[in-house]
DNA sequence: ATGCGGACCTGTTAGC
DNA sequence: TGCTAACAGGTCCGCA
């Protein structure tokens, strides 16, 4: 589900519900998600002030003075505050309750979601601390890609998706990307050039921006944590629009698998 | 090192 | 109407 404008969104929904909140109480219904959870995560957390509530490509960290707890929502996770007696529904695993009487619930059908404890710094983990750059930071530059994708002759949709390369960009952005940017999918990564990645960058900044604008994209169950939809669907100019016309041309889009996720684009507009 | 395919899991929808 | 197959926003891991 969630791509880095999903869990932004997410974030600044949760943030003013967690921040200086002391936890009461953790509740696990599920321990198997992609990980196992922790047996003992509400003796870790129970009495822990949340001080932080930060985003790292598509995981959330919330940093507390023992650790801190990072959190993945996979393909279907959704994170909500909900007042603490609100009875949990099929899904919901995870219940973090505060001592607002609110609690932060994670709900997460198809499991791929996570949820990890660490002592130490969060960026340092395992799962994170070999994730390439923010999209939106000044890290990510043309130059900076231009550099890494030398020699690689894998999809450049595929290279973009990679989150060593750069982390955030999922399916649908990928996709979007590579579109404003004029980019046919299925070009090697090693055979663009440095102006075409220039290219790019800026479209992945500007479609991840506005995505986060319009709260993140909606196509079948996200929602913020207060429960509300993401507008940017109305936006996408190609995601799921297989056959229908391009917005530039009016050719029909394609629609292709490109390492096992689906792909759309158009062939005239995208070379 | 690189690139590919499989694996994890449930729900929804399209097709017969 | 009902069964089955395909597909869905992610990403780690093992193998060639």
């Amino acid at each position: 589900m969630p791509e880095l404008p999903e869990v932004e969104t997410t974030r600044r929904g949760i943030a003013p519900h967690l921040q200086d909140r002391t936890i009461r109480e953790v509740i696990v219904r599920q321990r198997q998600l992609r990980w196992l959870v922790p047996r003992n995560l509400n003796r870790l957390l129970q009495g822990q002030t949340i001080r932080q509530i930060q985003r790292r490509g598509k995981y959330l960290l919330l940093g507390m003075d023992a650790g801190s707890l990072i959190l993945h929502l996979g393909m279907s996770g959704s994170l909500r505050i909900l007042p603490a007696e609100t009875p949990a529904e099929k899904h919901d695993h995870l219940d973090v309750i505060l001592d607002s009487g609110q609690c932060l619930r994670l709900r997460d059908p198809r499991r791929f979601g996570a949820v990890l404890w660490t002592r130490d710094d969060p960026l340092q983990h395992k799962l994170l601390k070999t994730l390439g750059p923010e999209p939106l930071s000044d890290e990510f530059t043309g130059e900076y890609l231009w550099q890494r994708s030398r020699g690689r002759k894998l999809a450049i949709k595929s290279f973009i998706m990679d989150s060593k390369i750069v982390t955030g960009v999922g399916n649908i952005y990928a996709n979007e990307a590579l579109y404003l940017a004029g980019i046919h999918p299925l070009r090697a990564a090693g055979r663009l050039s440095r102006a075409r990645y220039n290219q790019l960058v800026e479209a992945i900044r500007q479609v991840l921006i506005a995505a986060i604008r319009q709260g993140g994209t909606t196509l079948r169950d996200f929602t913020a944590s207060d429960g509300k939809p993401g507008y940017f669907r109305q936006q996408l100019h190609v995601y799921e629009r297989d056959q229908q016309p391009c917005d530039q041309c009016g050719r029909p889009l394609h629609h292709r698998v490109i390492g096992q996720r689906s792909s759309y684009y158009c062939t005239h507009c995208q070379r």
